[in-house]
DNA sequence: ACATAAACGAGACGGTACGTCTCGTCTTTTG
DNA sequence: CAAAAGACGAGACGTACCGTCTCGTTTATGT
């Protein structure tokens, strides 16, 4: 979203998008090497080759920044293919892309801040949001379709899948087959069953 | 000690319970009114009446502390009853009365940290652990009395129920009906509706 | 005197002279309040409206703060006349409105610091040197002009004043007449004799 | 044992005098090592193989105990021999075994301390006493044979030898030939000149 | 011979100050 | 005249000692 600031203007804005971009890729590059809390504006700032002020002209706090910069890593969501299996797949491959380090800790991290400070009108669920949006419609899709019951809670199915991937992430084992087994959980009401690879725990 | 010299003993003053106490106490109270970002040891210090050595000599840093904190507040288990369903519920119930306000942006902070940390051994899943416990015996009794599959991937069940749970906290709304619904998807295959109660969204 | 730094640097705010200042007579008044070993960097920092950080940027520690600020409070050097006997005088008056209380304790306590610091290159008797320069300058003129051997051993006198100075600060009596009698042993062999006032002890 | 102290207490054990001594012992060595700032209780203790309480039973800190360690590494006064000349060297060779280091710095920052804390009562001469003693008694011996006048002002005369050996410990040149120069200074008025060993400077 | 009680080692305690770090703001100078 | 460089006030960090206070243990009396 911020991303397209200064598109309209002729001159003077050209240098503050290398700027702005320069920072958010020290930020990430920061956030994957030391993690979030030991992430500072100072160190941004010096790898961005950027003054203090200027992080902070568009970014209220190292909060913010963190923010917009795991915000920005987001990749493109996946196009619908209106195969229900295969949609569900393919939004929970795209939260793990995101979920997966070096991220993940900055996220809890954002979240655990968000949750706190409620009255500021943040909503730590926006952290997760972009997978869940192609999630949504997958879903909402397929109730119109008749794939799946047209009341079906779709928030519920949403909140399984981002948290099971979540919690999976945190435990960081292998994720490879939770994807299978979510989808013919919910769509086919398969009780998930130990695989070969899971023997060895 | 009658053989000869007393090796077991140690000489000088012991732990004092009461400093112990006073700073777990003093720490669950801030975390519950500030949170855990702005947590701080000389607070933690000031309100248990104790010296900010006394906090440092017991425990290595602001994040141990915590640690310790949240997880003495602990309840109880509840008692397996043999009822697949029932035993479900109660696991979740537990679980949620310790992921709910005031310290689950603490538990989504510490887990941020440990995951980046995770080369001092912490795992991040043990926050979660008292309720995952639960589960897992009960899962356990229920494929043995055969109430479920011999072979049901009971760490993933764990991990959806956990997930979802801390999915659902995060997002602050109604959790009531949740419990009901991952019971019934689990063991009925029976695909979340929505209720009444949900409309209103 | 001026210090000297704030020679153009590349970019960037320079040192603000007023909370150089502010430090240092902050200093010169809790030296003089509480003296040497009750000085603490944090209430020189509150007395002066700053931030400890401040003091630190600055002065490497108490040490170094205190040695400046009792330098800085070094009165003008006196003109020498080519009276022997007069520019002797002037020269210990110079040295002991330096030694006189409330610095004399600072001093001491610095020249101990010093002197077991020696590593660091510091000399402690620079502290007492702006008194010690005209002192020697007197003496060569003296050897110069023939009213003194030329072969004056000028260290020593220079030793002899300064220490009796200080040790006479240090049993803080009376100094009134001591400079009369050191120029009176020195120049014309004359043994000090007890004055009237001398006569109470 | 043979302290006489406590001689008059009813039962229970004495005062250790093995106790006692260790840990002047440590004392002076710490002071000898790291000098009079770095110089801790805790280390003191350590060494002595002592708890800090024992200390502190008998010194009521460590301003008392660096001043009873220094005090009672004080040698034997040199016997008078009712020679002026040689009596005046030798109290000037007793002043300074002392003075020298490894106890100079020690000296010095507790003359500072006791010079700020005079409502203590403390009198920091007393720190430079014990050889004070004998030139006093030198010097009203000499009065009395008529080797100097009647009157005089042997407190000055004190002071001079005493605050010029300091300030010569403190400059940590030789201090050979000061000794000599002085004498002749004071008894016969005659002017210190540079002898050829100070040409190197 | 035993009871008594002071002195002991060990070290935890409430504090104070240290010197470092990062925050988010403010100011100066340069390109 | 914008932005880099970076000084600034604020305040928490974790450490080091301070001097006090229990803890049991030891040990020399003095019954």
């Amino acid at each position: 979203m911020a991303t397209g600031v200064g598109r309209a203007r002729s001159a003077g804005r050209r240098r503050s998008a290398d700027s702005h971009l320069a920072i958010l890729a020290a930020t990430r590059e920061l956030l994957s090497e030391v993690g979030y809390s030991r992430l500072t504006v100072e160190g941004v700032a010096a790898r961005a080759g950027v003054g203090k002020t200027t992080v902070y002209r568009w970014w209220s706090s190292k909060k913010a920044l963190a923010l917009e910069a795991v915000g920005a890593a987001r990749s493109e969501p996946p196009p619908l293919t209106g195969d229900l299996r295969h949609d569900l797949r393919a939004a929970m491959d795209a939260m793990l892309s995101e979920l997966r380090a070096p991220f993940a800790d900055t996220l809890l991290a954002l979240a655990g801040d968000l949750l706190r400070d409620a009255s500021e009108g943040a909503d730590p669920v926006a952290l997760f949001d972009s997978g869940r949006d192609v999630l949504a419609t997958a879903v909402e899709d397929a109730a119109q379709r008749g794939d799946l019951p047209a009341d079906v809670d779709d928030q519920l199915v949403q909140d399984i899948y981002t948290g099971t991937l979540l919690f999976r992430v945190l435990c960081r084992r292998s994720t490879d087959d939770v994807t299978a087994k979510l989808v013919e959980l919910l769509v086919d009401g398969e009780m998930p069953r130990r695989t070969p690879e899971d023997q060895d725990r």
